[in-house]
Parts: C-alpha cells; sequence; structure tokens
DNA sequence: GTGGTCTAGACCACG
DNA sequence: GTGGTCTAGACCACT
C-alpha cells in the first residue's frame, strides 16, 4: 500500500489518500474482494490521524469502491465500469477547469487550447 | 467595471474578482497607468465586503498586476505579457498532458474531451 | 439446518441467523424439544466465528425461542404462538400506518407501495 | 429551529438531525434560500458537540438539500421535486423493511401484509 | 481485532 | 462571524 501524501497540496490529505486508492482499484492493482488495511495501521503507517484515514474510506464507500463491515474490515467492491469511466471523466474535469482558468487569466483564446490538445494529443504514444 | 460574481461558484469570491480584473488588463481593456476604483465604491458596487475587494488589490498587487499608492489609489502596472503568457502556456500543456494520458488510459475519445473543454469554457465565468 | 448469510446486508451476522432459526420455530420446523446444532458446528458449517453463533443462543434465549443446558445442548422452548403473533401484527400495523402517512403526503399511490413491499420481500433473506 | 434529539433512538444522532431538517425543507417550513443557523450556534442549542451538527450539514449538502459557503453560512438549495420523491420512497421503503423483518421472523405471510396495507389505506382519512 | 459514532479543541481560509 | 480540515481520545457493536 504505497500512498504519499503532500503536505504541500492543497487537496485534504483524506482526499488525497482516497484518489490514490481509486486509482490502485481502476488500474486493477486492487480486485474485487481484496482487502484494504485496517483504518488504525493504515493511519499509523501513514502517520494521520485514524479520522483522516476513516474519512477516507466512508468517500470511498460512498462511491462505490469498498464495502465496510464493522469486526471484518474494508473490502474492495464490485466495480462498475460506467463508474470508472465517470471517475476519469471528472479527472479530465478537473484538469480543464485549470486550464481555462488560466487562460482566461491570461487572455488565452479556446481555439489555441484546442489546437494545443490535439498536437499533444496526437504526439503522445498511446 | 463589470464584473461579475457567482455564488455558485466554489472560488473564493476575491479570486472571482481578481481573475477578471486581470483578463481585463491582459486584454488590453484596462492599460499601464490606468486607474481602478477606490476599494469601498467597487466594494459597494458589487455589494461584497471592503475587506474582500482589499484582498483581491493585495493579490493584484502582490502578482504584479497593480501598484497601490497610499491617498492616491491602485493603478496598472507595467506588464510582461510574453513572460507571463509563456508561462501560463506552460501551465496549460502540463494539464492538458495529464488529460491526454487519463484518455488514453480508460479510452475516451478526443472528440469528447473538445466537447467537454469547450462546455466548460462557456460555463465558466470569466 | 439450512441457513443463508449475506455480507451484502447490513444486519449483523448473528441476527441474520437468529431470525432464521426463529423463523423455523414460528413456521413449526423446529419443534418443541427439539435440538439446535451444537454451536461449534453451526460455526463451522456457517463458516462464521463461534462466537457469532454463541451470541445468536444468547438472543434467541434471552427471547425465549430456546433453552440452553450446560454440556446437553440447546433446544427449543415452548412456544406461546398466538401471543407472539398478536404482537407482530401490532407492530406491523404501526409501521404500515407511517408508510401510509408518508404515501398521502407525497402523493404515492398505494400500487407502487404493494409493489416495493413484494420486491423487498422477496430480495430479503430469511 | 425545534428539533428533538433522542438517545434512545439507534440512529446516530447527526442523522436524526437531518432527517427533521430534512422533513422541515419538504413540508416547505424552510424555502429555498432560507439561512440555516450557524454550525457552532445550533450544535450550542441542541447541546451536541459541533462535529455532530457539521457531519449533519454535510450530509445535506450532498444529498442536495443545501448549500453551504465558507463565511456566509448555509442555505436551503433550491428543491428537486423527485429528490423529495425520492426521498419519501426511501423512508417508506425503511418501514416496509421493518415490516418484512418482523413478518419473516414470525411466520406472518406477505398476503396477510397486503391485505392489511390495503384495508388501513382505505381506514386512513386522505 | 474490526468499523461507527461522538466528543473536545485546534488551525485555516473566507467575508 | 462563517464553514472546512485535522487532531487525539473515547465508547460502542460486531467478529
Amino acid at each position: 500500500m504505497e500512498i504519499i501524501i503532500s503536505s504541500k497540496s492543497k487537496k485534504p490529505i483524506y482526499e488525497q489518500i482516497a484518489s490514490q486508492i481509486k486509482q490502485m482499484i481502476m488500474a486493477g492493482q486492487l480486485q474485487e474482494g481484496d482487502s484494504l488495511p485496517a483504518m488504525r495501521s493504515l493511519a499509523k503507517s501513514l502517520r494521520v490521524s485514524v479520522i483522516t484515514v476513516q474519512r477516507t474510506y466512508e468517500d470511498l464507500q460512498r462511491e462505490g469502491f469498498v464495502d465496510s463491515a464493522v469486526g471484518r474490515g474494508t473490502f474492495v467492491a464490485k466495480q462498475d465500469k460506467s463508474l470508472i469511466r465517470n471517475e476519469h471523466l471528472a479527472m479530465i474535469e478537473g484538469h480543464l477547469s485549470e486550464v481555462i482558468h488560466i487562460a482566461k487569466n491570461s487572455g488565452i483564446e479556446l481555439e489555441e487550447i484546442t489546437k494545443l490538445l490535439h498536437k499533444l494529443f496526437e504526439e503522445t504514444g498511446g
């Protein structure tokens, strides 16, 4: 369970942890039925409060990525493909919003961004 | 000084105001030496607290967009447009690369991203 | 002793087991004096902890469904069926009245509730 | 803001508060744009921790009943009728689940419940 | 041991 | 003043 917490990031810690666990699930690194570390042990290894990890697991559960059962632990839930797709789209939307924010602040035209997007897309091996 | 504040936006009000002023400067709508409205009058016309406008002007000053002179007011500073523009383009390219990376990993089409980009651009208030 | 445990259910395991045993008793499938499986063997066949079965038997005993005798085992107690049944019917009527109150206030049709009732009945494991 | 907290209830406090506020909103007692009490003041008047109220407001926000803005407060959001309907259906489902739980424990037939439901529905003025 | 809830108290960003 | 985040420490129910 390699998770990196950056105190520089503006994102809250519980969200940083959550997004990294989501990525592991979406990448297949964590599979359906796999158990996640117990809250207390993960909290200890990440050197954060148990409450913070709890918040992370709670969010993951609410979003359907994991199931938690008192006394048994937390497990990766059956994944819905459209869920994952939506999650990816949300991440993309986050980046695009940043792009637009910067662009509007610096008078860069939408057309220029679109061209750059297409250029980068073609250049990228994929 | 037409500035729109959206209470729906997650962005703080002072940042909404600042980015719209930045835009006006980058677009040449506000030129070097032009004076910005007095804090109290801008606050009044936008129906926000003076403190909020104060924070806006502080940020603009720190970022080099304006100069404030006690007792005289706030003025647009000399802009090094091309430098700023290049920095911004680099940041945009970074985000777009992330977007493309995610998209290629999840089978999302370039066309869909382009549409999302345009949609967000139109939705985003200044 | 066919008992089904659903890990999806929010109900604790000991309660799932208890309610299924109660059902068997109320339905006459288990009769007065019949012996229940030993805790350890039931635990083994259900693949749960002995502690969980212990908790189940404790509850059944406290509610008067079974009697436990150290060294001899656990047996179905004498049931006062009609008394229990009437109490249960009264509780059910209370809940149904609540349901109807909500439904009438929000324009939900009786038919829809009936359908929901049947759907839930089929979904609910014992 | 008359809210009653019962320590007897199995429901967590934050949920008890939330459901009562939801009811006020659904009943029109709290209307769109109305401001809710500040977390700290509500916490004080209910004699619970600020954290508990925070959890309540967070849940209400996530479910779309209210909007919170740092520095300004928490306000009733624009209500979606289907949201309210779903909320009512969820409450009904909760009661029906209780009914089924009792029924299955006491060997009461689904048909009998259905008849009782219809009988009560007709008897109830509405 | 597990997760769920509640508490008290702190610091931050925002207005 | 507001809400948002993080912390530490406690008690509970379940396995």
